[in-house]
DNA sequence: AGTATAATTCGTTACATGGCGAAGTATAAG
DNA sequence: CTTATACTTCGCCATGTAACGAATTATACT
């Protein structure tokens, strides 16, 4: 019951699913994710942290970089299921596509240069063109 | 977005959990949950409403009685799926298959004896044997 | 060693949520 | 019409959660 609650819990911030339906993507650095997500570092890993004790996401430390991808090392089932759940009802939805166009270019970007992605969010000097939200 | 994370948060508290998995077993009135799920018929009214917003269940009206059950005209796939993802995590779970023992118990107390439940909840004439919550 | 970088943990603040009882609404019974 | 019953809505309080910046940890660079 309470993986349960916990992965629902999980689901149940906009953030989260957005970083969620990232992943399903590929693979990503925490960086990538504050660049998309355009929070900061500290909450996004906040949230990184919930969803990894949900088991929907795993990690792997190399060098200083942090990188997070889907559950893919035979997790639960109530987890597959979950994610199944969340890549069936959010293939078409407006933010998720916006976020996927928008990472495409993010995967582009040199990663010396996205790392100073934590003084280019405060600042106005930032080319993402990325919708603010809400 | 919005009706996923809706769904998601309907799912993220026990109670309400609960109360999704006993209208597993059929239509259920208010009255039987409050019996079920010992909380305030005010706390019990308020769960069934966010279960309702996310379209998870329906209900109606039959004299002074309401009943809810599963959502079961046309829900959207979404919907479906998360019942199925609920159904399929906690078929075996502890609490579930308590509860499931206990309504059939709670079915077969007359309607007109059960709904004195809300003096029963406080004082200690039940025989319900239902174990308190936390 | 000492500095810089990537990410996490900690502490705080604002807001959301779950719980209850009291008051309100709708239907049935007298 | 009045009373009782079955919910629901409202108002309150305690707890939980998301956001941030500051402090901390871990790794790389010089």
């Amino acid at each position: 019951m309470y993986d349960f609650i916990n992965i629902a819990k999980a689901l149940s911030d906009e953030n989260r699913v957005r970083a969620l339906m990232l992943l399903s993507q590929g693979e990503l650095c925490v960086c990538q994710l504050i660049e998309m997500l355009r929070l900061a570092p500290s909450t996004v890993s906040k949230h990184m942290s919930i969803l990894r004790q949900a088991r929907l996401v795993e990690s792997r430390k190399e060098g200083r970089w942090m990188y997070y991808r889907l559950a893919d090392e035979d997790p639960p089932k109530e987890v597959i299921q979950a994610i199944r759940w969340a890549q069936n009802s959010l293939a078409k939805d407006k933010q998720i596509l916006a976020d996927n166009k928008q990472l495409k270019l993010v995967c582009k970007i040199d990663k010396e240069k996205l790392c100073g992605c934590y003084e280019r969010t405060k600042s106005g000097n930032d080319n993402s063109s990325v919708p603010k939200m809400k």
